[in-house]
RNA sequence: GCGGAUGUGGCGGAACUGGUAGACGUGCCAGACUUAGGAUCUGGUGCCGCGAGGCGUGGGGGUUCGAUUCCCUCCAUCCGUACCA
């Protein structure tokens, strides 16, 4: 009997689709597009585990969906191919990174064909390929010449800018220097001024207005890695990758102007669809806060500086009242001129300590209060009080001006600083004199507070910005907690930048000489004297003569823009032809781990704002929907020794003894049953176990953690594949639960999954194993249950619950196996509804039914609400809500008569107990409820 | 601390705009065929109760004829973030 044998069909059709090239995409402008993307994978040298394909296989069965649909479908793989493990492998092994990743790629691929996913593998990408980055350099280059002009709220070509200088410097008329986005701390020249600068004068100031520039930043340096690290790829003061620790250090780097695109990355996000946590998360990142900035002149100088002020950045300037000292950061360049010579010593030492703090350090302590007077004092330039001027390093440099007003009656961390050093405290909101702790009422009415006084908050600070305008000591403004992106990697294995340096100027290298390939060298270390790897190349010079950057582009320069290679990735004159991305356009559903959130996705969203101020693509946001699939993790297996024996005690009697849990390879136990035999064979050490069963068996404990080798809970597909085949697997990881839910992998209910499949089959088949589809007229019945699949089915996946789907079809199938239907008219449609799930089961029984093309080319069955309208409806009857009975009535009954036949019933007479009711409710085709 | 999410049987999880809670799967129980196999099929399975019935969607309160669903409040777990002025 010819059973369901998976194997041999998957190979069958994974083959087909390879020589007939089912699922290359074309730009074919008679049809609307849909660009269904996954994050593309880094190839790590561990393989696919059975978590890994979950996005994949969501986004796959969406890709099916939508060719049915009739949607010219692009899906496309590729690899995030750059990386640090590629490395640290090459400084272990000295072999080349792009040996090893090259392996990588090549497991990755075949793990995933074994999948059956509709990829189009002809538009793969590599971001470590020559001709992918190629382009990324190109983009790098065009945001080194580019600029950002805030008038035109876009990214403008670097030439305009010099025309501008050279014609009326960098002011227009009389006004303030408005027109460029980073232009705050450049000093004002005029034209002539600008003419009179040498070259070099020049390119110091065009860098400071590229949108990648170079300059001296505190950056994350991580001594392990050899590294700076960008802040998204820094978690808790220790790197993302490794868990090394990230000290704080003034370095000279690549830098990506992404601040100028605060604004309109936040607003961005209204337009997109994606999960409100997501979007909540990039906003918080990008972190804009609206306030005023204000205006402290420094009194009473001690080192006779007269003119200096400090301006601080407020969100609550209807506090103003309330400042009884202002605090500066410790980093504070002006602080030497603060100082008053009895404070110096003092000053001194307190910098110096709070310098040597690592991140952590500051990070885990918080609650701590430090900081030291400088011995100046300001004046409060509303109220004109005098108030004194501190060092603290609660304040950060990095952020708003670095100085903060101290209002100990509404800011927490003001009112234990002010306590800890005896500063007085004037309360300005009303109803806080009298508590404890003053910063518990936040807003209020403003009292002691002079002109503001009686105002509501909001309204007193808009009089207050109004009043520090009108006398020209501050104006309102906003803040980005965002920085600048760090974009320099001291690393081998990544894009070079395509620059070289003349006179210590960063130029670029001409457009024809790209790529700039990455040159082979001895050792994957940094040089002795400290310079990145690239030091190393040999005679690696710029026209043999200038000298090349010698850090790398980070990880993320590759994928920020990489789904558009996909359009169009063989393309040597373009990234991708004009044809392609104007019909492509952007991504219709974008799937992938939310651990990109502040990383990826923003960076993404960065360079495509860009390349849509260059004109080069049409929209403005690159990812239209987007979701993000939960992690599945592991599912470890526990098993107990008795403390100092080879012997080990069943999961219920474990309590019984001294004992200590290890991990047991989940591959040796099924149902949480431990295969004996397998375990005295798995290490030697276990060879002579002893074993205290309990019912016979032994069970085995379990924990949920991540998937990982160490804990032995890794299931790698390939051996699912093997035991159950690709469509079971597919269909198993949907139904394990929501897709953006995190879950625990458990091998234990796929015998369900795989036992749908075979009774699916078993349909089209008879005892023998012949195919027995009957061309018979289906029956009413029959029809009803395949419309209410297909309805169901299209609704599931529209709104992308994958899950219900698979029940959906489950339930279709074992009635259809209870009516006993073979005919063809009913189980041809189930078969291209099941298609996206199960493709190559779809395509094997699409075959046998006598269809010549894929499935790929059927037509997504239409739905008839027809078939299922019902003439009748059995009514729930519930009494005070709780349902007593079920009566049967047609659909024309009135309402009227309804509750005119369950007034009359024996179950509602039997409640009402010669009562009247209260009222009685009729909904239609919903239920009836009297109540009593 | 702040921001967000989640909370339903032994377990994974269903329930679209308030309308029969627990679909589907697993597990468990019983039976059939086999004759020990971790195969297949059928039936049962939220809890308490012999039963009628009662109780049940984290706890408490509210709106409603009716609440897993809406509102308030508390609790627990997870994720993000961290002196952001």
């Amino acid at each position: 009997m010819a059973d369901y044998e998976f194997s041999k069909i998957e190979k069958k059709w994974q083959q087909y689709w390879e020589d007939q090239q089912t699922f290359k995409a074309e730009v074919n402008p008679s049809k609307p597009k849909y660009y269904a993307l996954d994050m593309f994978p880094y190839p790590s040298g561990a393989g696919l585990h059975v978590g890994h394909p979950l996005g994949y296989i969501a986004s796959d069965i969406v890709a099916r969906y939508k060719r049915l649909k009739g949607f010219n479908v692009l899906h496309p793989a590729g690899f995030d191919s750059f990386g640090l493990p590629a490395e640290q492998y090459a400084i272990q092994t000295g072999q080349h990174p792009a040996i090893t990743t090259e392996e990588n790629i090549t497991r990755y691929k075949e793990q995933l064909k074994n999948i059956g996913f509709s990829f189009d593998w002809s538009k793969e990408v590599r971001t470590s390929d020559p001709s992918f980055y190629k382009w990324t350099q190109w983009i790098f280059m065009q945001l080194f010449n580019s600029w950002y002009n805030k008038e035109t709220d876009k990214a403008e070509p670097i030439t305009a800018l010099i025309a501008q200088f050279e014609h009326s410097g960098n002011r227009q008329g009389d006004g303030p220097r408005v027109f460029a986005v980073c232009d705050e701390d450049t000093p004002a020249f005029s034209n002539e001024d600008w003419k009179q600068m040498n070259e070099r004068e020049q390119q110091e100031v065009l860098l400071k207005f590229r949108l990648t520039y170079l300059a001296e930043a505190t950056v994350n340096w991580c001594p392990a890695l050899g590294t700076v690290l960008a802040n998204d790829e820094v978690k808790d003061g220790v790197s993302e990758r490794g868990g090394y620790p990230v000290e704080r250090k003034k370095m000279t780097q690549w830098m990506m102007r992404i601040t100028a695109y605060a604004e309109r990355l936040l607003q961005g996000l209204e337009t997109v669809d994606w999960s409100e946590p997501l979007k909540e998360m990039q906003r918080n990142w990008i972190g804009k806060s609206l306030g005023a900035e204000l205006d402290f002149k420094v009194t009473g100088n001690p080192v006779a500086h007269e003119d200096i002020t400090l301006t601080v950045f407020t969100t609550r300037i209807d506090t103003i009242f309330g400042v009884t000292y202002l605090s500066i950061a410790p980093e504070h360049e002006l602080i030497p001129q603060l100082t008053s010579p009895e404070q110096k010593a003092a000053v001194e030492e307190y910098i110096s300590t709070a310098k040597n703090r690592s991140e952590r350090d500051r990070m885990s302590d918080v609650k701590t209060v430090s900081g030291v007077f400088t011995g100046s004092y300001v004046i409060n330039p509303l109220s004109g009080e005098k108030v004194q001027l501190w060092i603290a390093d609660y304040v950060l440099a990095g952020y708003g001006t670095g100085v903060v007003m101290g209002v100990p009656s509404s800011d927490e961390r003001d009112f234990r600083f002010a306590n800890h050093f005896n500063l007085p405290i004037i309360y300005v909101i009303a109803g806080t004199e009298t508590l404890e702790n003053p910063c518990d009422v936040k807003y209020g009415q403003l009292i002691n507070s002079g002109f503001l006084d009686g105002l509501d908050w909001k309204v007193a600070i808009q009089k207050a910005v109004e009043r520090a305008e009108e006398l020209g000591v501050g104006t309102a403004k906003i803040n980005y907690r965002m920085r600048d992106a760090v974009f320099s990697r001291q690393r081998y294995w990544g894009e070079p930048v395509p620059v070289y340096f003349k006179d210590g100027i960063p130029y670029l290298i001409d457009e024809s000489d790209l790529p700039l390939v990455l040159p082979e060298i001895d050792k994957y270390l940094p040089t002795e004297t400290g310079e990145p790897p690239l030091g190393r190349a040999e005679g690696w010079k710029y026209k043999g003569k200038y000298p090349y950057e010698l850090s790398t582009m980070p990880g993320w320069a590759g994928s920020s823009w990489y789904w558009y290679r996909y359009m169009d990735a063989q393309n040597d004159t373009t990234f991708a032809s004009k044809e392609a991305i104007d019909y492509w356009k952007d991504v219709d559903l974008y799937i992938g781990g939310s651990e990109h959130a502040t990383g990826h996705l923003l960076y993404s969203r960065f360079w495509n704002q860009f390349l849509y101020d260059l004109g080069s693509v049409p929209e403005k946001e690159p990812f239209k929907k987007l979701i993000n699939q939960g992690m599945i993790q592991g599912r470890s297996n526990l098993v107990y020794r008795v403390n100092g024996t080879n012997q080990f005690v069943s999961y219920h009697l474990r309590e019984q003894y001294e004992t200590t849990a290890l991990h047991v390879d989940v591959n040796i136990v099924d149902n949480d049953v431990l295969n004996l035999n397998a375990f005295k064979n798995w290490r030697t050490d276990f060879e002579d176990a002893e074993f205290i069963l309990e019912d016979g068996k032994y069970l085995c404990g379990h924990e949920v953690e991540k998937m990982s080798k160490s804990k032995y809970n890794v299931v790698n597909p390939d051996d699912i594949i093997e035991r159950f085949g690709a469509d079971t697997l597919r269909l198993y990881e949907m139904f394990l639960g929501p897709l953006e839910q995190f879950k625990p992998w458990n091998t234990n209910g796929i015998d369900g999954s795989f036992k749908f499949l075979r009774k699916l089959w078993r349909l089209f088949h008879d005892e023998a194993g012949n195919l027995a589809v009957s061309d018979e007229a289906p029956t009413s019945e029959e029809w009803k249950v395949l419309h209410r699949t297909i309805h169901k089915v299209e609704e599931d996946i529209e709104r992308h619950a994958f899950n219900t789907t698979v029940s959906t079809f489950m339930i279709c199938v074992n009635e259809l196996t209870t009516l006993k239907c073979h005919k063809r008219a009913i189980l041809q449609e189930i078969v291209i509804l099941l298609s996206p799930y199960a493709p190559h089961m779809a395509e094997e029984l699409w075959q046998l039914l006598g269809n010549k093309d894929s499935i790929t080319y059927a037509t997504y069955p239409v739905f008839k609400p027809e078939y299922l309208v019902e003439s009748i409806f059995e009514y729930p009857i519930s009494v005070n809500g709780k349902v007593r009975a079920k009566i049967t009535f047609s659909l024309d009954t009135t309402p009227a008569e309804i509750e005119k036949s369950v007034l009359a019933s024996e179950h509602v007479q039997k409640w009402l107990e010669g009562k009247q009711p209260k009222k009685v409710i009729v909904v239609p085709k919903k239920i009836v409820n009297v109540v009593i």
